[in-house]
DNA sequence: TTAGTATTTAGATATTTGTCTAAATATCTA
DNA sequence: TAGATATTTAGACAAATATCTAAATACTAA
């Protein structure tokens, strides 16, 4: 829980996270959506890892990066504890 | 969204906010429960105030800590998003 | 007003973090 | 093999953070 919310505490690091929710990227071109070096998100890249928020697959030259949607599971969950009374569990 | 996940990274901070869960405490009280100087946990308690993880009142002396649970209902919309083909939106 | 309790504010310091440049590693292609 | 591209690792440094002690503020009660 400690290296997930450490993780999710940088804009880059959740801006990352958001693009990949439209679609897998190489590193490369994650970094050119950025105004930072590419050693820079590459550390970006590495504390998502190591949070379990991501994953990635060499392609030859190229790594791509994706989302592991089950830690985000994981991470509601948390959160839903302290809405126990929300419409989230009373509803849909 | 930045102070929020700001003040949820720290382990103290997220121990506060589950022991307001159970009930509303006088900064004393959860000063009481950690290894830690009061004004450290003071500290802690306005980043969470900050955030509007938490509301405070004033009676006489003490000063009363609780959840502002409304703002959990944000956190946990900006997760679902990356969850838009878990169990949470097919079922219950 | 004075003394005592509850809490925060101010200022200092050690640690952590985000960023950079330079160098290393991995792969592809000629 | 050599050169080019993609990415990470290493090391340095400034900024942010968590903690502490000491002092200030707010309230209660005598």
């Amino acid at each position: 829980m400690n290296a997930l919310f450490k993780a999710l505490n940088d804009t880059t690091r959740r801006d990352i996270l958001e693009m990949l929710r439209e679609s897998d990227m190489t590193a490369g071109d994650i970094a050119d959506k950025f105004d930072m070096t590419k050693p820079s998100i590459s550390h970006h890249l590495s504390i998502l890892k190591h949070a379990d928020l991501v994953i990635n697959i060499r392609k030859g030259q190229f790594i791509y990066y994706s989302l592991n949607t089950t830690v985000f599971d994981d991470i509601v969950k948390w959160f839903l504890k302290f809405n126990s009374n929300s419409s989230e569990h009373e509803n849909n």
